[in-house]
DNA sequence: ATTAGCACTCAAGGCAGATGAGTGCTAATC
DNA sequence: GATTAGCACTCATCTGCCTTGAGTGCTAAT
């Protein structure tokens, strides 16, 4: 089990068929299959050069009269030095136009379309995360009166995220008296962020007192968007999951799914990507999680307005056609990229 | 195969027995098993009875040497005449606490915490629709300015919904003319519904022609609002139907997740759900769905304010335990009810 | 009307042998 | 020295066969 061991080129081209083969069909691939794909070699040939691989780790054996896997390290290798990325075909993009036809309005819709459809054309499971609002700042906020002593705040942030928070008022106000404060903490807040939120002070005058308390909640919701906002992953496609031959056993499935449906462990895992190095594969056990290590994850990122960027992603069985999903996700992290420029400021 | 043929006490006896005891079990049940529980006959009898059970259509029995399983008639009578409902249990009450506990603020939230903690107390998958909005009455709006030509419009409908939709503008407007015109938009318009904001006639005077194609932009947006709302459907939970042993079959299982996440013909199912009549069981075939013949539903209505309602429910197994699934639905919809009481004015 | 007794049915599980895909090794070939 | 044909060997999978036992339906006794 050596670290990467370096493969002269016949050895690549093995490989390479091994992985093909086995992703195509998901039965263990033979010599006398690869004999016929590479025509330059016999049989026998393989059988030797498959043993080395074997031997090295790249390659596994179910039993012995069995053909080859590639393992996680072989997956690894593949990935890294022999893996040629298609173009997205027309056909796929066809698949996908009803989807991007008419994507709709809001952030989170555009993220439920992008999930949906590039879990149609990668048969997997997509993750999507909301952009990180990281300190995002202040664009606007309201007050809207709910009864004397509530008001419901609603904050307009950078990126045009809107979020709004009933709170409870420390004295009565009306909608007069809240619309003219929501004036006045319009001019003192806007262009800030959570922190600076805090640091503001508010000009003597009337209702001062309140307009502090107001204030120190503004600060307050700011942090938690800040923080919820990171975590919140979108999903779909499970039922793809279910046509894949290795989760005919309903337990490694139903384990794989909770954790899908859990999120905890994800965000943590998604948490790690790079940024925006291109697609980043993450390949079985690599992922650390141990009900996954039957899966590889595809991940990439778009670009939400200019500074933030979200998570999108792809979660199938390690033996997935890398080649063809790679560009695929990433075609659709650019569509949600642009269609988000469209309705971000 | 007739109709809700009457049964005498102990025929009902017995078919309570089996019911009871598949559902606990899920392996067919036997004249010896019954006569155990049912000390007062013997199995000779029972197995007498069973027969009967079966020529009436209650009863159905995988193969000639197997125990009795509860047809979906068989349910439908149990469910409409045996069925008794178990109080929510405090241990289940504890199971919820922590999800109730620091229930968030947003509706959106409120409804994903209720179908995560139905889904932990079903072991089945919890089903959630936002409560239609039916034409619901404005209660503030705002003007956010993006760039000269575009405006963001943020509403705060009845309820305290929140939606917002970038606007281009016909004529440049920068925030302060925005601002005059939201407050004027906002005497104008606050108290009506979509038809209303539709009809209203702004004064003349300063823009008129810009707030004229911003109320006919409002009362568009409006009618999305509506539209999309009655569609959305949470769900939670379908890990645990891979613990059925009914779903050992992965084609079946694949078939109900499909139906979960493309929604379509969920929502059809759910929409022919009768207003608040307590808790509505849909069982097997009867849902019409082919792809949930093995399924049931049990469903109720949550109130979210004065005349708005949603429904929350379950889909499980046909064999599920519905004397427990009923009651802890409706307390689920209940919490539900008043969590959103909290939040809407 | 109920029940004990019993012959009968049939799914499920275990076992033995056949099948064949695929291997590793050896010896011949280029 | 590298390649390859040949071949014995391994072992998962399939098949058919048998056993087991749960559960039945029927008959005759209570």
């Amino acid at each position: 089990m050596e670290h990467r061991v370096p493969l002269d080129a016949r050895k690549q081209q093995i490989l390479k068929a091994v992985v093909a083969d086995y992703t195509r069909t998901g039965i263990p691939v033979g010599s006398a299959a690869l004999a016929a794909h590479l025509a330059n070699w016999s049989a026998a040939t393989i059988r030797n050069e498959l043993a080395m691989l074997g031997e090295v780790g790249y390659l596994i054996q179910p039993h012995t009269s069995a053909g080859r896997v590639p393992s996680d390290m072989g997956y690894r290798y593949y990935v890294d030095f022999l893996m040629e990325e298609e173009d997205v075909s027309a056909a796929v993009r066809r698949q996908m136009e009803p989807f991007f036809a008419n994507m709709p309005g809001t952030l989170e819709e555009i993220l439920e379309v992008a999930a949906t459809a590039l879990a149609v054309v990668t048969d997997a499971v997509s993750l999507v995360t909301a952009p990180g609002t990281g300190g995002s700042k202040l664009k606007h906020l309201d007050l809207v009166s709910l009864d004397p002593r509530h008001a419901l705040l609603v904050l307009v942030l950078e990126g045009n995220l809107v979020r709004q928070q009933p709170l409870a008022l420390a004295r009565d106000a009306d909608q007069t008296i809240l619309s003219a404060i929501a004036a006045e903490l319009n001019s003192l807040l806007v262009g800030l962020d959570a922190d600076g939120v805090g640091g503001a002070a508010s000009p003597p005058g009337r209702n001062l007192q309140l307009r502090r308390e107001l204030i120190a909640d503004i600060m307050t919701f700011m942090k938690t968007v800040d923080a919820q906002q990171d975590t919140l992953i979108l999903h779909d496609g499970v039922r793809n999951l279910l046509r894949q031959p290795e989760f005919g056993d309903v337990e490694l499935l139903r384990q794989v799914i909770a954790v899908v449906e859990e999120q905890r462990l994800l965000s943590a895992l998604i948490a790690s990507v790079d940024v925006d190095h291109g697609v980043q594969i993450v390949i079985g056990r690599e992922n650390g999680v141990a009900e996954l290590s039957r899966c590889s994850l595809v991940l990439t990122t778009y670009r939400a307005g200019v500074t933030r960027r979200g998570t999108i992603g792809v979660l199938g069985p390690t033996r997935m056609p890398y080649g063809q999903v790679a560009p695929r996700a990433r075609f659709v992290a650019q569509r949600v990229g642009r269609s988000l420029a469209r309705i971000l400021s």
